[in-house]
DNA sequence: GCCGTTACCGTACAACTGTGTTAAAAAGAG
DNA sequence: CTCTTTTTAACACAGTTGTACGGTAACGGC
């Protein structure tokens, strides 16, 4: 046997060097040359580890969205309170470096995403999975069960949760697009304000 | 004189062009020979109305978004009322074609613009004016009066204001990204729901 | 020692890009 | 018709892109 390699971590450390130019020059500065140089490898070597380009990217942007998913269980974990829900949403929110990492690979992947064969996949299973996060918040926030599966759907929560939903990515959208205006502060400000509109107005 | 061309219309001509190309392939499908094949003329053509391809998609994203303000003087005309301020908010979300395109080539616009230098005016200035649209609304929603200028800040109309302004720029980005699950009726439910959330809590 | 498999590199090529230059066509004014 | 300016085309050039191919270096088992 050859020398073995960790194929994870190697297609990973190339995962994370696209995003390094993703953040500094955008996605349209992404090649297979420019993330090579950013790993410091050749161009060769990179398309020893990807077939093509655009597996390049699918893998990247998934890697990059897969780090979410832990940080939403270990928050769940806590068990339901109203610091719960918000913390929870907070997670899907560019504040801090990570998330803004995140939300921008995404961003900057969902358009061209959309003429691309391959991540309509992906894009659907994004909204439903945020859409989920939200249905689950709105529940804990309003200090109800928690909804089942993914497919119960309670009619005011589900309101609610889409509510939340499109006003989550919107955040995410100016936080990522307009930092001076939409800062970390801020934005949590704009999220719970809207949180306890949900409450006082289920106090009635 | 030799032939005398509107350069106006010529320069539209060309906007479209570009239009339809973002449309159909996106924003990476745009170069100056794919607009110049769009719009039936030879990329030299293309290159004497505008300088550079940098200042053919400023021009083009610009004469995209500025049909917007007519819409919105038109409907701001008609008065205040709640179904005016609903009316209102829905001029900036992508409920027909022509507002969905409008909403495309900004999204698709809005992320390389964060790294080329000359948009970012275009950019923050979209932002205050979306903000200040949602100020209007509000104002106009709770029955109270009119914001006089930008400048001009009443605290409990900002904040549903932030809130509300994400909420249309999370609802556009759904209605862009993903028009089967973000139908027009929906992102009207929504924002229907979020708004009449407003006023029950205002009636408090 | 050797060998075979794996990892990586350098180069090459065709396609595309933006952007100049050069020249032809078109059309109103005289 | 001719002249003059605008409009359009054709071409060229350098740069970048994705991807394929041939070769080299490393390493594990014998």
């Amino acid at each position: 046997m050859p020398r073995l390699i960790d194929h994870d971590q190697r297609r990973n450390e190339i995962a994370a060097a696209l995003r390094r130019v993703v953040l500094r020059e955008g996605m349209a500065a992404v090649s297979v040359r420019t993330v090579a140089a950013e790993a410091g490898w050749s161009p060769s070597a990179v398309r020893h580890w990807f077939p093509d380009q655009a597996a390049l990217v699918r893998f990247a942007v998934a890697r990059t969205m897969a780090e979410a998913p832990a940080r939403l269980r270990e928050v769940l974990a806590a068990g339901p309170s109203r610091e719960n829900a918000q913390l929870l949403l907070e997670q899907l929110l560019p504040l801090d470096d990570v998330r803004r990492v995140e939300m921008h690979v995404w961003l900057a992947a969902v358009d061209p995403a959309r003429h691309d064969d391959g991540f309509d996949e992906t894009r659907s299973q994004m909204f439903v999975a945020l859409r989920h996060v939200c249905r689950t918040a709105v529940a804990r926030w309003c200090d109800l069960a928690p909804p089942a599966s993914v497919g119960e759907v309670v009619d005011a929560v589900e309101q609610d949760a889409a509510v939340l939903h499109a006003l989550l990515d919107g955040l995410a959208l100016h936080g990522v697009h307009y930092p001076e205006e939409a800062t970390p502060e801020r934005i949590r400000a704009v999220l719970r304000h809207h949180l306890e509109a949900i409450s006082t107005r289920s106090r009635l």
